[in-house]
DNA sequence: CGATGACTTGACTGAGTTCAAAAGCTGTGG
DNA sequence: CCACAGCTTTTGAACTCAGTCAAGTCATCG
């Protein structure tokens, strides 16, 4: 057993996901994206991420567009003041999609995850903003390069319309959790969906209880704004799941989910069914 | 001045839109759909939907495998228990997208109205059900003869493309609403939303102030269903905004925009800003 | 007419917000 | 190393908006 206990800590740096995700939580100070080419069979997205759906010929012309940069978090990826198009894949790192009010309250509409697509074709101006979460490995593209690439390559543009298709029946499902779901079941859902992410999906439930842990790309902040709740109600949620044993919180973000089943059961209302 | 009045009524025959809504909201013996081929020059939204993006040919293409169907409200166009695949682009009427739970409570995740496109390409079941909340009038595409054509007609899977990225911006905002705003503001948003899309978002809205009336294709229920509210919320609600002279509702249905500003505002959280 | 379903109204309750203060964490500079 | 500042997070207590339960009204249709 390691030093995560109900009271503090962690080291993070020995979290499953392998990941650096240390490097993504400390706030670094923002360098210069760095640009590089890269190779694609290195590519830790490789199989799961757009390009894997694509022709070899079609992906050549996309690795021929593309630049690897490392984005700080806090970023703006596409939206707000400057227009200034791009398209990216993940690589590493979380985004998030900020409805922005003037009137301060925002609200975060969605998450992107490794090997997602980011971007907004065909429209310049939508009222969002993608936003790096947390420290970003990204493929980028110059947004006009890639638009006439997905006209001259209906395979890529299929592959981006299905990925949007399946953005749409999450945002759709997002909403019923908000406009129907108690502030338990939201924070539950929420850990379980990240959970699920940044496990790549692949773990089945059983086999990955014993030791889940990593670091939340998000503040309480962030929480709030993603389950349309005040922070002092996720704070107050993460207590009472710490209470029962369910998750246990270390430093800096991280979090070990000690009972995934619960915590599922938790995230469908179940709560009381559970010993 | 007509005889509709804060207390009560209408003559739902006389209002504005021109469209057979009294047909709509009279619950008809569900006939069979009606079955026949049109041509798409007497279509009444061949300016605004789908269609008018397309090229002439792949618009002829179209308008070989389509059929112009009358469906009855309650009659479920895609998901649920008979996966039939079909797309359809409403002609009139409104149809409700419904994430239906096991334990009762549905949530109403958008809604689609005449030129909006109807169905799911490339997947069968996403936990969603569209159902017409009114009568219908659609065009209806089998399923396999309309990916067949998007397969070979690229500009018609980008306008379906694009309309879907619409799809998820709306979805976006509408979990804003959703997660951040009154009851009060909720149902004027609605109301705001659903008098702009039957008036084809045509009337620009100092000048359509005057008569802006309708009849709601949605029940109190189904408000509810949309809004994340309980239906004896929603109904508290259209009280107060009646008995502040903003709306008045009629017989069946029927609703009056008496004051547009004022209800935007409120949609906007500003009611102690009016008047 | 009486039955059925949609809508309204009332009284009470409670989950989540709001306001306020304290505690924890991280980085800085002496 | 400690003291401090600037954060985020936690905790507390009072309040409020919307939910819940329960009648009651209205509309439509057989």
């Amino acid at each position: 057993m390691n030093d995560y206990s109900n009271k503090h800590l962690i080291s993070i740096n020995s979290h499953p996901l392998g990941r650096p995700y240390v490097d993504l939580i400390r706030n670094h100070p923002p360098r210069f994206a760095v640009s590089t080419r890269i190779k694609c069979v290195q590519c830790a997205v490789r199989r799961t991420g757009p390009c894997s759906a694509l022709t070899t010929e079609t992906a050549n012309e996309l690795s021929r567009i593309v630049h690897r940069r490392r984005i700080p978090a806090g970023q703006v990826l596409y939206g707000g003041a400057d227009h200034q198009k791009t398209f990216s894949i993940i690589v590493d790192g979380v985004v998030k999609l900020v409805n922005m009010q003037p009137d301060g309250g925002n609200q975060i509409v969605g998450l992107q995850f490794p090997s997602d697509f980011v971007g907004r074709p065909f429209a310049d101006d939508t009222g969002l903003i993608a936003e790096a979460a947390t420290n970003l490995d990204v493929c980028a593209f110059s947004g006009s390069a890639f638009e006439t690439l997905m006209q001259t390559h209906p395979d890529l543009e299929r592959t981006i319309f299905k990925r949007t298709l399946d953005d749409l029946d999450a945002a759709r499902r997002w909403m019923f959790m908000i406009a129907r779901k108690t502030a338990e079941e939201r924070v539950a859902s929420l850990l379980v969906l990240i959970a699920g992410k940044l496990n790549g999906d692949t773990a089945d439930d059983a086999a990955s209880v014993s030791d889940l842990e990593f670091a939340l790309p998000l503040s309480r902040t962030e929480i709030a704004e993603c389950l349309g709740l005040r922070l002092e109600t996720v704070s107050r949620q993460f207590a009472a799941l710490k209470a029962e044993g369910v998750i246990a919180t270390g430093r800096r973000r991280g979090i070990r989910v000690c009972d995934l089943t619960s915590l599922a059961a938790r995230a469908q209302g179940h709560a009381q069914l559970m010993a």
